[in-house]
DNA sequence: CACATGACGCAAC
DNA sequence: GGTTGCGCCATGT
Protein backbone atom coordinates (compact mmCIF):
# COMPACT_ATOMS: atom_id res chain seq x y z
CA UNK A 1 0.00 0.00 0.00
CA UNK A 2 1.54 3.35 -0.93
CA UNK A 3 0.82 6.93 -0.90
CA UNK A 4 -0.25 6.74 -4.42
CA UNK A 5 -3.07 3.98 -3.59
CA UNK A 6 -4.36 6.49 -0.28
CA UNK A 7 -5.00 9.08 -2.45
CA UNK A 8 -6.47 7.11 -5.43
CA UNK A 9 -8.81 5.92 -1.97
CA UNK A 10 -9.58 9.66 -1.66
CA UNK A 11 -10.44 10.25 -5.12
CA UNK A 12 -12.45 7.33 -6.09
CA UNK A 13 -15.02 7.85 -2.69
CA UNK A 14 -15.22 11.62 -3.56
CA UNK A 15 -16.20 10.30 -7.17
CA UNK A 16 -18.65 8.47 -5.86
CA UNK A 17 -20.02 10.52 -3.37
CA UNK A 18 -20.41 13.41 -6.31
CA UNK A 19 -21.74 10.64 -8.78
CA UNK A 20 -24.40 9.80 -6.20
CA UNK A 21 -25.63 13.34 -6.65
CA UNK A 22 -26.90 13.67 -10.52
CA UNK A 23 -30.18 14.02 -10.41
CA UNK A 24 -32.81 11.78 -12.45
CA UNK A 25 -32.80 13.28 -15.93
CA UNK A 26 -29.27 14.66 -15.89
CA UNK A 27 -26.10 13.38 -16.80
CA UNK A 28 -22.03 14.12 -16.08
CA UNK A 29 -18.99 13.68 -17.48
CA UNK A 30 -15.92 11.70 -16.52
CA UNK A 31 -13.96 15.15 -16.86
CA UNK A 32 -16.82 17.23 -14.56
CA UNK A 33 -16.70 14.25 -12.01
CA UNK A 34 -13.08 14.63 -11.66
CA UNK A 35 -12.58 18.36 -11.29
CA UNK A 36 -15.70 18.64 -8.89
CA UNK A 37 -13.36 15.70 -7.04
CA UNK A 38 -10.67 18.16 -7.38
CA UNK A 39 -8.45 16.55 -9.58
CA UNK A 40 -8.75 18.25 -12.36
CA UNK A 41 -7.65 15.93 -15.99
CA UNK A 42 -8.46 12.98 -13.82
CA UNK A 43 -10.86 12.34 -16.45
CA UNK A 44 -9.55 8.43 -17.30
CA UNK A 45 -9.22 7.88 -13.42
CA UNK A 46 -12.78 8.81 -13.29
CA UNK A 47 -13.79 6.30 -15.72
CA UNK A 48 -11.78 3.75 -14.15
CA UNK A 49 -13.42 4.28 -10.68
CA UNK A 50 -16.52 3.50 -12.66
CA UNK A 51 -15.60 0.41 -13.64
CA UNK A 52 -14.35 -1.05 -10.30
CA UNK A 53 -16.77 0.84 -8.45
CA UNK A 54 -19.05 -1.43 -5.64
CA UNK A 55 -22.47 -2.25 -6.37
CA UNK A 56 -24.39 0.20 -4.72
CA UNK A 57 -27.87 1.24 -6.03
CA UNK A 58 -27.14 4.67 -5.10
CA UNK A 59 -24.61 5.35 -7.69
CA UNK A 60 -26.13 6.00 -11.31
CA UNK A 61 -23.17 4.84 -12.76
CA UNK A 62 -25.81 5.06 -16.20
CA UNK A 63 -25.56 8.69 -15.89
CA UNK A 64 -22.00 9.03 -15.89
CA UNK A 65 -21.26 9.25 -19.44
CA UNK A 66 -18.48 10.95 -22.36
CA UNK A 67 -18.25 14.49 -22.49
CA UNK A 68 -19.24 14.01 -26.34
CA UNK A 69 -22.47 12.61 -25.15
CA UNK A 70 -21.61 8.98 -26.41
CA UNK A 71 -22.17 5.90 -23.83
CA UNK A 72 -20.04 3.48 -22.40
CA UNK A 73 -18.77 0.55 -24.36
CA UNK A 74 -21.02 -1.81 -25.33
CA UNK A 75 -19.59 -4.50 -22.88
CA UNK A 76 -20.57 -2.37 -19.50
CA UNK A 77 -24.33 -2.46 -19.08
CA UNK A 78 -25.04 -5.32 -21.09
CA UNK A 79 -25.14 -3.17 -24.36
CA UNK A 80 -25.02 0.74 -25.12
CA UNK A 81 -29.19 -0.13 -25.94
CA UNK A 82 -29.75 -1.35 -22.51
CA UNK A 83 -28.16 1.63 -21.22
CA UNK A 84 -29.91 4.35 -23.33
CA UNK A 85 -33.46 2.68 -22.53
CA UNK A 86 -32.16 3.03 -18.93
CA UNK A 87 -31.51 6.96 -19.77
CA UNK A 88 -34.76 7.49 -21.64
CA UNK A 89 -36.57 6.17 -19.12
CA UNK A 90 -35.12 8.81 -17.30
CA UNK A 91 -35.78 11.45 -19.30
CA UNK A 92 -32.25 12.04 -21.36
CA UNK A 93 -32.76 13.33 -24.71
CA UNK A 94 -30.89 11.57 -27.38
CA UNK A 95 -30.04 12.87 -31.03
CA UNK A 96 -30.00 11.46 -34.32
CA UNK A 97 -26.21 10.27 -34.32
CA UNK A 98 -27.30 7.92 -30.88
CA UNK A 99 -25.44 10.08 -28.35
CA UNK A 100 -27.26 12.47 -25.51
CA UNK A 101 -28.08 15.82 -26.23
CA UNK A 102 -25.26 17.22 -23.30
CA UNK A 103 -26.57 20.76 -24.47
CA UNK A 104 -29.86 19.63 -22.55
CA UNK A 105 -29.12 17.19 -20.20
CA UNK A 106 -25.57 18.16 -18.77
CA UNK A 107 -26.02 18.54 -15.14
CA UNK A 108 -25.20 21.85 -13.40
CA UNK A 109 -24.90 21.92 -9.67
CA UNK A 110 -25.88 24.76 -7.83
C1' DC B 1 12.24 -0.15 -17.31
C1' DA B 2 9.55 0.24 -21.91
C1' DC B 3 5.23 -0.23 -23.90
C1' DA B 4 0.30 -0.90 -24.41
C1' DT B 5 -4.42 -0.04 -23.03
C1' DG B 6 -8.55 2.29 -21.33
C1' DA B 7 -16.25 4.05 -18.94
C1' DC B 8 -11.28 10.55 -21.13
C1' DG B 9 -10.59 15.39 -23.16
C1' DC B 10 -8.82 18.92 -26.09
C1' DA B 11 -6.85 21.38 -29.94
C1' DA B 12 -6.06 21.39 -34.71
C1' DC B 13 -7.35 20.41 -39.08
C1' DG C 1 -20.60 18.03 -37.78
C1' DG C 2 -16.03 14.21 -38.12
C1' DT C 3 -11.06 12.39 -37.66
C1' DT C 4 -6.37 12.43 -35.83
C1' DG C 5 -2.88 13.11 -32.67
C1' DC C 6 -1.37 14.05 -28.16
C1' DG C 7 -1.62 14.69 -23.13
C1' DC C 8 -3.40 12.85 -19.21
C1' DC C 9 -3.11 9.06 -15.21
C1' DA C 10 -3.41 4.29 -13.34
C1' DT C 11 -2.64 -0.56 -14.50
C1' DG C 12 -1.13 -4.51 -16.80
C1' DT C 13 2.32 -7.18 -19.46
Amino acid sequence: MTIYNLCMNEFEDRVYGIARLIPKGKVASYGQLAEMAGYPRMARAAGRAMRNGPSDEDIPYHRVVNKSGDLAPGHVFGGKERQRMILESEGIVFRSNGRIDMKKCIWKPD
